[in-house]
DNA sequence: TATCCGTGGGA
DNA sequence: TTCCCAAGGAT
């Protein structure tokens, strides 16, 4: 497919393409919770959220309004104790945005007496708020002009000016910022972010993006947008075995509490040298990712005598009908209904 | 600058 | 099934 490769960018008739973006977004930008309220808490509950997370995944499975109806507030959320911050979170991933979100909320009271700051730089101090999420609460909570690169920005601006260096080097980064930063209508700031954003997740999507009806299509110099972003090489993923010990009680079951690190806080099947367990019989087997993994995760039945050694590090008997409250990792939570549904049938 | 930090949607 | 990768930030 051919696409027409536009004589001038948007740099070259600024007014023209903000207009037309703005018009576009107007009549077509979506309905989301967070674009109905102009609360820097809830935008920036959002933002946090949003994170390296796709729209469909917060909004769909409800953790935005779950977290806000449980943690309404600065206070509330100030307050929040580690299980219950957590277990609202469950499941979402990168846990440690929660515990920062908390720490916001605390700098806020702490430094801000409780209202939101309202100017970049002590915006930016707040912990887990960096360059992208501080531009977007600017914008989108107090309608303040900061230029914002996420993902979306960063493919749409690659396309429009067809730049083939890769986007996650600190030259391009840089052009990125001041590009966006160069086009920002200071007039509309909230309205041209989240046009720029939507515009990459409606038309100028990753692969095959829609030129045909893209509202800014005749300021695109990309003679192949689908080949653009470049990015650098991805990260090799590393297979990985984990062993864990099912060890049942009468109405308990033995579970380990992470320690510092990765899912701090949260509750597991207790891991085990592969020797040690290898030979048990296996409960069942999944395989899930996280990070740089890809992680085999095995379950295996061991006899109740197997705990005694093992209570000493953090573990404990856990009653069974308790497992719903308790925050424990998508994986290990589908492993536990897995092996509890089988016993049952066989019962 | 490179690596770590999760999970699941969708092609 | 496999693969890419999504509204990034901290270290």
């Amino acid at each position: 497919m051919l696409k027409p490769i536009a004589r001038q960018t948007p740099k070259d008739a600024p007014d023209a393409f903000r207009v037309a973006l703005r018009d576009w977004f107007e009549r077509n930008g979506r309905d989301y919770p967070w674009r109905r309220t102009r609360d820097p808490y809830a935008v920036l509950v959002s933002e946090v959220m949003l994170q390296q997370t796709q729209i469909a995944t917060v909004l769909g499975r409800g953790f935005y309004d779950r977290f806000l109806q449980k943690f309404p507030d600065v206070p509330t959320l100030a307050a929040a104790e580690d299980d219950e911050l957590l277990k609202t979170w469950e499941g979402l991933g990168y846990y440690r945005r929660a515990r920062m979100l908390r720490e916001s909320a605390r700098a806020v009271l702490s430094r801000h007496g409780g209202r939101f700051p309202e100017d970049y730089t002590a915006i930016l101090d707040l912990p887990g708020v960096g360059r992208y999420t501080a531009g977007a609460l600017l914008s989108f909570a107090f309608d303040r002009p900061a230029p914002i690169v996420d993902g979306n920005v960063a493919r749409v601006l690659s396309r429009l000016f067809d730049r083939e260096d890769p986007i996650d080097a600190g030259p391009m980064q840089k052009w990125l910022w001041e590009t966006a930063d160069a086009l920002l209508d200071r007039e509309h700031p909230r309205v041209f972010n989240s046009a720029l954003m939507e515009l990459g997740q409606t038309h100028c999507r990753p692969g095959v993006p829609d030129c045909l009806s893209c509202p800014v299509s005749s300021f695109c110099k990309a003679p192949e947008p689908s080949l653009l972003p470049v990015k650098a090489k991805r990260q090799a993923i590393e297979e990985i075995d984990e062993h864990t010990a099912c060890v049942l009680q009468e109405g308990r079951i033995l579970l380990s509490r992470q320690g510092r690190g990765r899912r701090e806080g949260m509750w597991r099947l207790p891991v085990r040298e592969k020797a040690l367990i290898s030979g048990l019989p296996l409960l069942h087997r999944r395989k899930y990712g996280i990070t740089k993994y890809r992680v085999t995760l095995h379950v295996h039945a061991c006899p109740e005598s197997h705990a005694a050694a093992s209570l000493a590090g953090g573990e404990e008997w856990i009653d069974l009908d308790r497992l719903d409250s308790l925050v424990i990792p998508p994986a290990d939570r589908a492993a536990l209904s897995a092996v509890l549904l089988d016993r049952e049938e066989i019962a």
